[in-house]
DNA sequence: GTCTATACCACGATAGAC
DNA sequence: GTCTATCGTGGTATAGAC
């Protein structure tokens, strides 16, 4: 494949047909959305025939996950890249936490910053996608994300040698979570924050509120001991004979 | 409206049209999402005709936000009764913080162990819709969620006067997102946190892991005494220059 | 191998008959 | 209030041109 004959010497040649069709793409799902984008208006933006998408990938669906693995695969490589050089840094001794997460920021922010590669607009794409429905788009991120995520907890461990992994995976869970919402935010909870628009499109500022924030966290007592724990014991025995089980 | 005959007298009435189609809706809306399903499946469902949502809902949209209203409403308002409870209680003193946290938690939690109300995959819904681009339903929810938000702020400032007012807006963005994003939770990543299929599906269990992990982040000290702060100021630096600034 | 034209069926919406 | 018919647009598949 590939083998097209004006391009088999490297000069360069109009871009190919493939990639005017992965950045109209990707330029218009971060806009509408998976579901809203028609196929017509990406073959349209990227002056292509309709049937190109199918011809070079297949489906509307398999078109998405080449659109998210081209920049989310470089992304996690990088924190991967990033853990082990902080790892080599501190020697026999773990990585602190504040680092360990900062591993995990640092190339969402610097995509995010990079407005050639679709910047904020692309990770909120991303975001969008994690609460999608649809099986192919989660079984397809839990694989890009399954090798990452794994590093990124034996990282914490390390670091936090007395939290019991069960609750170092929920506040993993919780961390990825935050990110990928407030990343992904839509403007309507900003608003309401009463922001300035200079302050909600500073993505760096915003990473920078929410790093110590979910550090704090991270590096918070056991539930078991806390004031919110027994905080939520009173309100909820009343509802407890009142609604049904949900399981 | 409303007029019609068979309804006047308020005796039990086969379910009307129009609840038939919003249970079928909201049931189809939670499995598939708002784009990916149709209204054909809909009105099959309820069993009534195709036209009949354009006629009682005005469109597919209207519908959405109609299916979202119904179980939106109560919860909220029970938020708002619930924090009006405990400040009474409180007397003139401010409201613990982890107090007015489970005020904003518990509602929640009542809903989604309501299965005959959609349960958690009505929350699962929600989610999905903060991460919506599309403007419709960006517009209905910062309109359902202002009232609400402005009174916990103001109930958050009075607990914590110490932190600045912007600083709490960031924080309770934080929280409304952590919140959003692990109950619209979509197995992905909590198959990566290698949990159980029982915790996974327990919700109670979910919010009193999440409700601590917040408390810690939003009691924290300000980000610029922070070691999470200090942590990206180091891996930053190397990037400013290198990418171009987002704005 | 790459691209085009075109046909197919399902979708949301609506007008008009009943 | 409800239904049928119909319109424009969606994703997809394929036959054939280059």
């Amino acid at each position: 494949m590939d083998g097209n004959v004006t391009r088999m010497i490297d000069r360069e040649v109009p871009v190919a047909t493939k990639d005017r069709i992965l950045d109209a793409a990707e330029s218009l799902f971060m806009e509408h959305g998976f579901e809203a984008t028609s196929l017509r208006s990406i073959t349209a933006a990227a002056g292509v025939n309709l049937a190109a998408v199918n011809y070079h990938f297949g489906s509307k669906e398999e078109l998405f996950q080449a659109v998210l693995t081209r920049r989310l695969d470089p992304m996690n490589q990088e924190r991967l890249d990033l853990l082990s050089a902080l790892e080599r840094a501190a020697a026999p001794r773990p990585v602190a936490c504040e680092q360990i997460l900062s591993a995990m920021f640092v190339p969402a922010l610097k995509l995010a910053r990079d407005r050639e590669r679709g910047g904020k607009d692309f990770l909120r794409l991303l975001g969008r996608a994690y609460a999608d429905p649809a099986p192919f788009i989660r079984q397809f991120l839990s694989g890009q994300y399954a090798v990452m995520i794994a590093r990124f907890k034996a990282a914490f461990a390390h670091a936090l040698p007395e939290l019991p992994p069960k609750e170092l995976s929920w506040r993993l869970h919780f961390i990825m979570g935050a990110l990928s919402y407030t990343l992904a935010g839509t403007d309507a909870l900003k608003l309401i924050a009463e922001l300035t628009p200079a302050e909600s499109g500073n993505d760096e500022l915003l990473l920078r509120r929410l790093a110590p924030f979910l550090l704090a966290g991270l590096q918070s007592p056991l539930p078991e001991t806390s004031a919110a724990g027994r905080a939520l014991d009173g309100e909820l025995k009343q509802l407890r004979c009142s609604a049904p089980a949900s399981r």
